[in-house]
DNA sequence: ATCAACACGTGACTC
DNA sequence: TGAGTCACGTGTTGA
């Protein structure tokens, strides 16, 4: 709102040298410098201004608004754009790369944050295997939390994200050899797609 | 790396106040002060530091990396934060909210931004709904991205994010129309969940 | 020579 | 009082 005089500006000597200055026909230049001080006084303000705005609305915008200094407050910044930047890439990587492998394939893996479990599997397809799969989870103490499914060309590959009940002591393991019988029943069975083609997704 | 020495700090009258403080023993508070002066702008130095940090490494994360003014830059990274809220907002729509809803409900929205449709539909559970939504998607020219599925005490609910074929004309009234027979054709009739419950996500 | 962006040191204020 | 934070005006540098 208001500038407070700092020490040189009363009385310094350089400040004496401007006052000589303001007296003497020959400040022309001085009296330039001087103006383009306060535009560049002003700039400076505006520059503040609009830093300031935007981390105010940071402050806004991140549940942690409550006390937190400038500094600190960037770093959860930084933190929310890493975390939410991850779990997009999470969550987008079922559409980007949701097309079967040629070859047979089962990855099972955890996320340390979350606990879910991601499973992603690449067999031969056939009508059944979505019950299997079903019947497979369920022994598995498995709860699906969300599922993806994609078949081309006879094959089909399947992401699943899982949820193990607690007292579960098969673990990852139990999991993921479950879904192995359902990927090999697929595979070493000849008889895959004898009937049409149901799923397409 | 270096402080460039100010005007004031080389010769300016308070400076020369100082240089005579520092001779006379009655200068123990001046001393004292300059010693916190010192002690002060290292403080200030460090807190630049940090928030300066921050603010690389907002650079270095963001893809907009490409030279801009730091202002412009956190402007950005509010721009990330919200865009990025909204969509983990919405993609964990599904988790949050999969129950079937008691009465049969069948919503049909598409997003503005991606053009992605999202269907949900809560109806009566039977083992052939999977099959039947599956016709009833290819009937309507539509690719399923994602789909999620959960069902509890003999009712079922779908959520379902489509993409429609672009020569597609029916557009979201066919894909209303296709999801609603499957609906009702679970619902009329009475021989729901005939067979054991197969599906429990 | 103008402008915009930056880092710096300093006064004020708070806990 | 002292350690920490903030806004301010300024000097400096690259387009």
């Amino acid at each position: 709102m208001f500038s407070i005089p700092s020490l040189y500006e009363l009385g310094s000597c350089s400040d004496t040298y401007d006052v000589v200055g303001m007296l003497n026909p020959r400040s022309m230049a001085e009296a330039k410098a001087v103006a383009a001080g306060i535009t560049h006084k002003e700039a400076e303000r505006h520059r503040r201004k609009r830093i300031n705005a935007h981390i105010a609305t940071l402050k806004s915008i991140l549940p942690n608004t409550i006390k937190k200094d400038k500094a600190s407050l960037l770093g959860e910044a930084v933190r929310r754009v890493k975390e939410l930047k991850k779990t997009a890439a999470e969550h987008n990587e079922g559409e980007v790369n949701d097309y079967p492998s040629e070859a047979d394939e089962l990855k099972v893996s955890q996320c340390q944050i979350t606990g879910l479990i991601k499973a992603a599997l690449s067999c031969d397809d056939r009508p059944e295997i979505i019950l299997d799969m079903i019947e497979a989870l369920k022994a598995a103490e498995a709860k699906v939390v969300r599922a993806e499914m994609a078949t081309v060309g006879g094959r089909t590959k399947t992401l699943l994200w899982v949820r193990l009940a607690p007292q579960n002591d098969a673990g990852l393991g139990g999991l993921r050899r479950a879904l192995k019988m359902v990927m090999d029943k697929s595979t070493s069975s000849g008889q895959a797609c004898k009937r049409a083609r149901y799923y397409h997704l």
